[in-house]
DNA sequence: TGTACATCAGTGAACGCGCGTTCACTGATGTAC
DNA sequence: TGTACATCAGTGAACGCGCGTTCACTGATGTAC
């Protein structure tokens, strides 16, 4: 009878998840470097030995949390760009969801694309998860239609990574929308970093005008419309 | 005689430098998060008590180091950017001297550009000195010839937004170039951590390729060529 | 120029705290025959 | 179906650590008369 065996590794698989989710709750009250193992068992009433039942060490539930972010983020862009219309409107949806998420969930946006937690190195299992969330927008940028680009050719170095990445994520993008993906993520994520990281503060704060037309830029730039 | 009590004073000013460069030192070791009074005056042969005979708290200390960080930074891109030349090749040689300096500082500029160290808040002090680092940038913007800039005008708040912040600052720009310079700005700066925070391990690393072309999208976008 | 007093730098011990991790243990849950 | 054994979750105490901050103190440096 594989009940009997399920309802241990059930139990084993809910305490997990409360474990993961006392982190995330301890997370958003003090950050990722002030998460402490001790504290989150605390909250749950266990022991701090308890805790390793679970989780050999510190550092692999952080890495749990950044995974769970990457994803939880990934799916909040991916049903914002599916719905219907034009590549310029899905992107742009796909780009106000990006600033949606990161302002409801700071710490979690810190987690991911803030400084790195110190003492702590992000391993390989992260890779996958945060190219999901590329994918989120590179996807919207595929279903465009062929555009010849700007003027002016990447240099040969560039366009060697260019032609990398589009194979790594296996899109057929010619290496000039490849490049404007790139930026147009990064300057979204710069963005959002400068406004929840403070540096907006008295000048464009609330920075919704600010963001919208920097999210327009990136469509222009993209040749969407 | 002045002498006798500037032999104090003086003593006072060099050691409060030598606590400060300790404590830069210490930083660049285990980031902003990780700084110890403690470890600071270990350093310095000190009593951990005798630290608080210059600065009165932790966060004091962290104070003092954002706003050094923010001045040499600032002193660096004002060199690259003044020397002859077009705006576009300054703007580029400001461009660049920003990513050298982050590449050369990492911790430091963690400590200005990334996550805010958890339990601290930044006062009202770091605020100038971020400035600063901006106008390094919006004076050689200043120095361009007048353009008609894109088709296109900004909504109505973000025009009171760059209004404001042209008043701030003091410059006589239109706002479409306002827009565009802290367009810019946010771009390379989102650039800059993607690359150090390590989001383009194994995609465009190295990123001295992506960078020269994000900062020649820049000098399009700003219309200073 | 000399003396009495005030200021200040630095000491060392202590307070109270929280942390990650280990370890021997108890008792419940599951497995094989 | 019942029993003997193995697995596993959770406990509680302990190790060893570092931290920020306070406090009463000593001794040197500066100041006023």
């Amino acid at each position: 009878m594989p009940t009997a065996r399920t309802a241990r590794a059930r139990a084993r698989a809910e305490i997990t998840v409360e474990i993961t989710r006392a982190a995330r709750r301890q997370m958003v009250a003090s950050g990722a470097a002030g998460l402490s193992l001790r504290a989150v068992a605390r909250e749950l009433g266990f022991a701090s030995s308890a805790v390793y039942r679970y989780f050999a060490t510190r550092d692999e539930l952080l890495t749990t949390l950044i995974v769970d972010s990457y994803a939880t983020l990934a799916e909040t862009l991916e049903r914002s760009g599916d719905a219907d219309g034009s590549p310029a409107a899905r992107w742009t949806a796909t780009a106000i969801a990006l600033r949606r998420w990161a302002v409801d969930h700071p710490h979690e946006w810190a987690l991911i694309y803030g400084s790195p937690v110190p003492g702590y190195a992000a391993p390989r299992e992260t890779v996958d998860p945060a190219t999901r969330v590329l994918m989120a927008f590179v996807r919207v940028v595929a279903a465009a239609p062929d555009r010849p680009g700007p003027p002016g050719t990447p240099s040969p170095e560039l366009l060697a990574q260019l032609a990398n990445v589009a194979d790594l994520i296996d899109v057929d993008l010619p290496p000039w929308r490849i490049l404007a993906a790139m930026q147009a993520i990064s300057q979204l994520i710069g963005a959002i970093g400068m406004e929840l990281f403070g540096h907006f503060v008295g000048s464009m704060d609330p920075a919704d005008a600010f963001y919208a037309a920097t999210v327009q830029r990136c469509v222009d730039l993209l040749e969407l419309s």
